[in-house]
DNA sequence: ATCAATGCAAACCTTTTGCACGCGT
DNA sequence: ACGCGTGCAAAAGGTTTGCATTGAT
């Protein structure tokens, strides 16, 4: 058995493992019963070709040029699904809103990212602090999650 | 006990040094022209009592019981003055609203959370990960600032 | 007597929901 | 044809603002 081509690389933009990425979301949705419309593709199509953070409202904005009847609701709704199914994630900042970014798509491994203050962008943060520090929680204290994220401005932003 | 002290039983307060440091913040607020008044101090008390990070609404019902017409604007009006001022500190959770605390208080060195996902309350992480990684920021990333933050649930709540 | 602080109401912004119709399978 | 997806409208939260009045200094 040959197995798949390339296996790394942080290539940005979308390139074939990004594709083969799309196409195993759009099947998970499938096989579970929930329909490939043109919408839903978009959504994806637009996060999964760049590495940003994106709020719903330029979501909406840019998919409008294409779909000039949608509305907030089916953006909504539509993130909202994609997001159970895992295949995009929510974050907040502190600009009264929830921006999304697909999930890291071909290996689903954890990381962090630098975020761009000014178009979102987000690149890997090599390591995880949970595992480099001896974090030793205070007594009693069950430990479900973390956040870490590193805000600056892009190369291309400042 | 030549303290006043808080009706409620569950008071995390430290000592005087709070005391200290909530007279400073008054004294800031006085020097800049802003009044002291009740409910101001009261939103300092409160926070300045617990390491939590709390809501607007729960500190405007906590608040209502001593002042019954307080309404949130003067809440938020109140917050948003003690950000200003660096008194307090604004973060948001995924729960689509923001969450306030009093900033560390007498030392104000930088420093992370611990926080509880059921009551809010939080502890101080024993370093920073961008001292203790080897953080190297991506070409051109101008690193402004960071997030880290542990979640999970305190010994008093699980 | 000032000028900031407050209460009230209304506006604003983001996100969610009910319902009837349209569309992917 | 079935049932999910969508548009529309309206509602639901959280937060902000204009204006007249109250209150701290």
């Amino acid at each position: 058995m040959s197995e798949k081509d390339h296996p790394q690389a942080h290539d940005h933009r979308h390139d074939h493992s990004q594709q083969a990425a799309k196409e195993k979301f759009l099947e998970r949705l499938k096989e579970q019963g929930f329909k490939l419309t043109g919408k839903r593709q978009m959504i994806v199509d637009i996060l999964l070709g760049e590495d940003r953070y994106i709020s719903a409202k330029e979501l909406l904005e840019r998919m409008q040029e294409v779909f000039p009847r949608l509305s907030f609701d089916t953006v909504y709704r539509n993130l909202r699904l994609l997001q159970e199914e895992g295949i995009i994630e929510e974050s907040t900042f502190g600009d009264g809103g929830s921006k999304y970014r697909i999930t890291c798509g071909t290996h689903d491994h954890h990381h962090h990212h630098y975020i761009c203050t000014v178009c979102g962008k987000t690149e890997l943060v090599e390591g995880c602090p949970m595992d480099l520090l001896g974090i030793t929680a205070p007594r009693g204290f069950q430990i479900e999650s973390h956040r870490f994220e590193i805000f600056g401005q892009c190369e291309d932003c400042h």
